[in-house]
DNA sequence: TCTGGGGTCCTAGGACCC
DNA sequence: TCTGGGGTCCTAGGACCC
């Protein structure tokens, strides 16, 4: 038996938890820059605010229902996230964090010296005694069906106690028939578009669908899906991995329109990736720049490109990454479009200290010894402390979070004070 | 009229997730 | 005026090899 564990609405839960003033409340939490609605109370949902609704479209129904405006605040999300992974781990020996708000457990044998119901709605008690986050249990045979267990758990919170079984056929048929097939998880809007015209309505009529029409039209990953949900366990626990890429891309306030504003972000956008790849203790083999005029504005020309560097060498010095994405910038800018978002992908990892030697090209070695010294400093000073000439070194770029909470759990000075009567 | 067969590697793009 | 960011996996097709 597989659980899949999920946090209800958890930004805006972990808001909620050093405001219980905002019990009842409609929050909002936005992305960054303060640009979409990525998070909803419950509340917020009731209103009809949808998932992803640029926050400017909004303002007006957020003054008129008292909604709570965030700016997200990521350092709180972390840290409240692995205070919840960490309870769930003491459940299983097995266990798989999927995202910031959900876990997989694995509880192979477990029907037998539990009962399963009981056990979901402790992990439930615990979890919200402990961190005053609300989490939903789903638990059943396969993964793709704990996710199933789990809407149900999510829907019918009163009837359920936040956790759902299914142990039995007849659970796993009628779960089937209930789910709407857009609400399947792996089924976007795409395969649910196409499935409609194959007269497939509910997640039960995706499971009796023929294989082959499955594997044609969804590939592989839609017939495991398939085979998951008919009970038959396909999809297993994933081993925490080192990343495959590491990305840092941004939408940017204004439109660019020159190279030198653009290779400024870019140099930054590398350097950047460079100490996330220090941080996982790998090298990188090759980069992908791309830039990309405003897609909303179609009465604009448009202009999107991307461009795969192959590094001669494995690096993560900051210098090296940032001359290769310039290079590559070089390539694909043109002029005569207004820039509206770019990024950095670095991808191809080896292990740091386990890279080829190329046989004229090779990194610079002085920059391994170089870089420690940058990341020790802007540890220990602050972020951007030391920065690469090609870097603005005037500004300091932020982003719009005009509605940012304290960071209750990470930074001193934002700990609550409790005054007793 | 008529043009082999079996591979690998790479890239772009699509689809999905949270 | 204003519209996020970071990931994973798969497939088709082109270019190339022998």
């Amino acid at each position: 038996m597989f659980a899949l564990i999920d946090c209800n609405n958890f930004y805006a839960s972990c808001e909620r938890v050093f405001r219980p003033d905002l019990n009842g409340v409609p929050i909002v939490v936005l992305s960054n820059n303060d640009g979409c609605v990525i998070a909803r109370s419950n509340e917020a949902k009731t209103l009809g605010i949808p998932m992803g609704a640029p926050a400017f479209q909004f303002e007006k129904l957020f003054m008129e229902h008292g909604v709570q405006v965030f700016s997200a605040n990521f350092s709180l999300y972390g840290d409240m996230s692995h205070r919840v992974m960490s309870i769930l781990g003491e459940y299983s020996p097995e266990i798989e964090i999927y995202s910031i708000d959900e876990a997989f457990l694995k509880l192979e044998g477990f029907d037998r010296y539990f009962n399963l119901q009981e056990y979901g709605e402790g992990m439930g008690k615990k979890v919200k005694k402990w961190t005053g986050i609300p989490i939903s249990v789903g638990i059943a045979p396969t993964k793709a069906l704990a996710k199933v267990a789990n809407r149900i758990a999510k829907k019918f919170p009163k009837q359920t106690q936040g956790a759902y079984v299914i142990d039995s056929e007849e659970k796993r048929i009628k779960a089937l028939k209930w789910l709407k097939i857009e609400d399947v998880w792996g089924i976007g809007r795409q395969h649910a578009k196409r499935l409609f015209a194959q007269k497939v309505s509910t997640a039960y009529d995706f499971t009796m669908l023929p294989d082959e029409w499955v594997k044609k039209h969804m590939s592989v990953i839609g017939l495991r899906l398939k085979h998951d949900l008919q009970g038959i366990p396909t999809l297993d626990l994933e081993e925490v991995q080192s990343k495959k890429s590491i990305a840092t891309t941004r939408t940017f306030e204004e439109d660019y329109t020159e190279l030198e504003q653009l290779s400024e972000r870019i140099s930054t956008f590398a350097f950047t990736c460079s100490e996330k790849l220090r941080k996982q203790g790998s090298c990188c083999k090759s980069l992908m720049v791309f830039v990309r005029s405003n897609i909303h504005k179609d009465n604009l020309p448009q202009y999107h490109r991307s461009i795969v560097i192959q590094m001669p060498f494995a690096s993560n010095s900051g210098i090296e990454l940032s001359n290769f994405a310039l290079l590559a910038l070089r390539q694909i800018f043109r002029h005569g479009y207004r820039y509206k978002k770019a990024g950095v992908i670095i991808q191809d990892f080896v292990p740091e200290g386990e890279e080829q030697l190329s046989l004229f090209d090779n990194r610079d070695l002085r920059h391994i010894p170089l870089m420690k010294a940058v990341d020790f400093i802007n540890k220990t000073y602050g972020q951007q402390k030391v920065r690469l000439a090609s870097q603005d070194l005037k500004r300091v770029w932020k982003m719009k979070q005009e509605r940012l909470s304290p960071r209750y759990t990470t930074k001193l000075d934002d700990i609550i004070t409790i005054q007793l009567h």
